[in-house]
DNA sequence: ATAGTGAGCCTTTTT
DNA sequence: GGCTCACTAT
């Protein structure tokens, strides 16, 4: 490792200039650098300053080199922020130390123990497409229903005992471990053995086997728990189990552990993370301080109380109070409407009178619950000449064209990687269908090989048509040629030289439909992009776990987003459409998570509403057209719940029943799931000591290590009938078949007659 | 082997 | 209303 930075000490008692306008809390968290530390940062009360000053304090007080630091993050974007705010404090930019994702750092650990965990170190990381299909065909094979167990809600089964850090030998008796009649057990642990082979792992994974890495292997762990003397967790109510464990272990050695966090905005549970985490933090670190940013700099009086006694309604919070010393503003609006069109109506007019009196449209923002209240409003922002931009939607790299040139990379960049294999095989067309597929697959899974050594195998036989070995032949050779060119050429040219020759460039040039152009250009951003990376294997990991949202920055544009990815933003303008009962409380949250559920749909409310620093408009429609069917609606419970003094109530609340018959309705439906799951979210416990991964990932593989195929047997054959071994070569028969004359076939398709 | 049709689904989503 | 998936017909 280089010499990093040298930043000069400067003395204790020094006036420090990053530290200048700072509040009492903000500055204690930021020198409380010894012990556990837990930060409950309030929304809007400078969390990411406090976070980026402490470690620019740690580094010029020289308290620690970079490479002594591990500060984790949930997401890219939040990670690359701190990178350049750090480096904006200590004059430049700050390399070696460990900054990064959850994810990104379990890779990283990963990659250089791999072996200990049983897999190579150029191991695929899965994204989730894959995974499914993956799922799929292992459900195939175990026969289970797909009408009855939906392979999407085994895998979120699968995905929650990984983020509780569970190993497929430690699910019994575990929430959803009934499911698909008990099956699902096995099934996880299948599908983990089929990871193994395939050298390739999912997003839990990298969690899981880090953390059984660290379990297992003492020295190892003690390494890194020599090496991180500070840590620092970013967006903490967001961990879930697996990932607390991990912080746990590493933070035993040195205990300097600081997190931060608002048990208030906690609004993933339902992909795993774990309120306990913030909630028990000070039992799980003993002498803990705990430290509350309560002075909330975004938002005016009226929208911080309005959110304040609206999230009061809460129970099990750690409690804050906040308190803003800016004026009191305009109270938040509330609009009732007809249906879902006057409302994109009216909050478009509003749009534009804002626009009128000066605002930016940069600072405007529609925060909805669910996806498809988009459209309505898309719609009427194109009719109205607003621009606007969607945050959140189709991603890069998971557009077909870049996932089909990236399976490229891959199965060069790895051989074993069925799932690449499978996705290019017949793509470009090459009439490599459906029964050759299956030839492959039957021949890998007897053998115990991959796709792409199986194929290798079976052209030397009579197995698939002539014209189909031919193909795969082809592509073999090509393959072979590929991977040979990995060493001599960059990377950049093995990828447009792949993409040339493997037609694949070609079939899109061919192609005669209207996204085809698009597609074109895509692929060469994507090779393009490949060359800010030092090699292959760098890029394909940024792509499975960076997944870049290229969002056209330029221009004045109103956002409109899901009130999930509004998280972390502001804007002076906020409007909350669809705060009605059954959206928003989502009924579905009700029915699954019950008062959990409710709980969680009013801290995504307490989320919208603290966006706002200068104007909240809150909208509820009484009739709204949901999948074609109109459906008349009340307003929200959480409208209900806001204070008088803060609101002010525009259109006519007669529509409307009180909100409050909803609420009887809907509590009828609170428990109805909680009996499916016996083990309710809230009584589900912790291992505590952390001691919960051992022992492997039982493998099923069968060995055909059977070779009673002598000359002279009478054999049969599915596809060729009967007939008579002439000769053997390994597992490969020259058969002298009664009807299909003299054929070379694999033994693993015959059977002795 | 593939294109075309009908049935059933539909919260939130990062890595 | 639109998308994905599975099955059928060519």
């Amino acid at each position: 490792m280089p010499d990093h930075i040298k930043i000069p000490k400067i003395a204790d008692g020094e006036d420090l200039l990053y530290l200048r306008g700072l509040n009492q809390e903000q500055s204690e968290a930021i020198k409380a650098i010894e012990g556990p530390v837990l930060v409950l940062a309030g929304a809007g009360t400078g969390k990411t300053r406090v976070l980026t000053t402490r470690l620019a304090h740690l580094l010029v007080q020289g308290k620690a080199r970079p490479w002594e630091i591990m500060a984790v993050t949930f997401t890219n974007k939040a990670a690359r922020e701190m990178q350049n705010r750090v480096a904006k404090i200590t004059g430049r930019a700050v390399e070696g130390w460990w900054l990064g994702t959850f994810h990104a750092i379990c890779a990283r650990i990963l990659r250089r123990h791999a072996e200990l965990v049983g897999l190579k170190n150029n191991f695929t990381i899965l994204d989730s497409d894959d995974q499914l299909r993956l799922l799929k065909q292992l459900t195939a094979l175990e026969k289970i229903d797909e009408k009855k167990w939906p392979p999407r809600a085994l895998l979120g089964v699968i995905q929650r005992w990984k983020d509780q850090g569970l190993t497929p030998d430690k699910v019994e008796n575990t929430q959803g471990a009934d499911y698909a009649d008990g099956k699902v057990i096995e099934l996880y642990s299948n599908y983990q053995s089929r990871l193994i082979t395939l050298n390739a792992v999912d997003f839990g994974d990298l969690i899981l086997h880090c953390l059984s890495l660290f379990v297992k292997n003492g020295d190892v762990l003690y390494e890194y728990q020599k090496k991180f003397q500070y840590l620092l967790v970013d967006e903490y109510q967001d961990t879930n189990i697996a990932q607390y464990l991990w912080l746990r272990l590493l933070a035993r050695e040195h205990s300097n552990i600081c997190c931060v966090g608002d048990d208030d905005q906690s609004i993933y549970s339902w992909r795993g993370a774990e309120v306990g985490n913030i909630l028990k933090f000070e039992t799980d670190f003993p002498n803990a301080r705990v430290i509350r940013l309560e002075q909330n700099y975004r938002s005016t009086q009226h929208i911080l109380s309005a959110a304040s006694v609206l999230i009061s309604h809460n129970e099990g919070r750690l409690g804050k109070t906040l308190w803003t010393g800016l004026e009191d503003g305009e109270p938040v609006r509330i609009n009732a409407v007809w249906d879902g069109a006057e409302e994109a109506r009216t909050v478009c007019e509003l749009v534009e009178e804002k626009q009128t009196k000066g605002n930016r449209l940069e600072e405007i923002a529609i925060l909805v619950r669910a996806g498809f209240q988009m459209r309505e409003f898309e719609e009427r922002l194109i009719l109205t000449g607003i621009p606007y931009r969607v945050i959140g939607g189709p991603r890069f790299y998971e557009r077909q064209e870049a996932r089909d040139a990236i399976a490229y990379l891959r199965i060069v960049n790895s051989s074993d990687d069925d799932l690449a294999f499978e996705r290019i095989v017949n793509v470009p067309k090459r009439g490599l269908g459906q029964a050759t597929v299956q030839a492959i697959h039957q021949l890998a899974r007897a053998r115990d090989l991959s796709l792409h050594d199986a194929s290798k195998l079976i052209i030397e036989t009579d197995e698939i048509k002539p014209r189909a070995r031919n193909a795969l032949g082809n592509l073999l050779n090509f393959l072979e040629r590929w991977r040979s060119c990995k060493e001599t050429l960059s990377h950049t040219e093995l990828a447009e030289i792949i993409l040339d020759e493997s037609g694949y460039t070609e079939m899109w040039m061919t192609d005669k439909s209207p996204e085809a152009p698009g597609r074109l250009e895509n692929l060469k951003e994507l090779v393009s992009s490949i060359e800010n990376f030092d090699n292959l294997q760098g890029f394909l990991e940024h792509v499975s776990l960076v997944m870049e949202n290229e969002e056209n920055k330029s221009g004045e544009k109103l956002s409109l987003m899901t009130l999930h990815a509004a998280k972390g933003l502001e804007f002076n303008t906020v409007f909350l459409p669809g705060w009605e009962e059954g959206l928003f409380p989502h009924q579905r949250s009700l029915d699954q998570e019950g008062l959990n559920g409710l709980e969680e749909e009013r801290r995504l409310a307490y989320v919208g509403l603290t966006r706002a620093k200068k104007e909240a408009f809150i909208f509820y429609a009484a009739n709204r057209r949901i999948y074609n069917q109109w459906q008349n609606s009340l307003p929200s419970r959480f409208i209900d719940e806001l204070p008088n003094k803060n609101v002010e109530t525009h259109g006519e609340r007669g529509l409307y029943l009180s909100s409050r018959k909803s609420r009887e309705i809907n509590s009828s439906n609170l428990e109805k799931l909680d009996s499916f799951f016996p083990n309710s979210p809230k009584k589900r416990g912790y291992t505590s000591d952390g001691v919960i991964i051992d022992g492997d990932f039982s493998s099923i593989t069968e060995s055909s290590d059977h070779n009673n195929f002598e000359v002279g047997i009478r054999i049969f054959h599915q596809k060729f009938g009967y007939g008579k071994i002439v000769s053997v070569d390994g597992n490969k028969l020259e058969v002298d078949f009664e009807k299909a004359g003299t054929k070379k076939v694999m033994d693993s398709f015959v059977d002795i007659s």
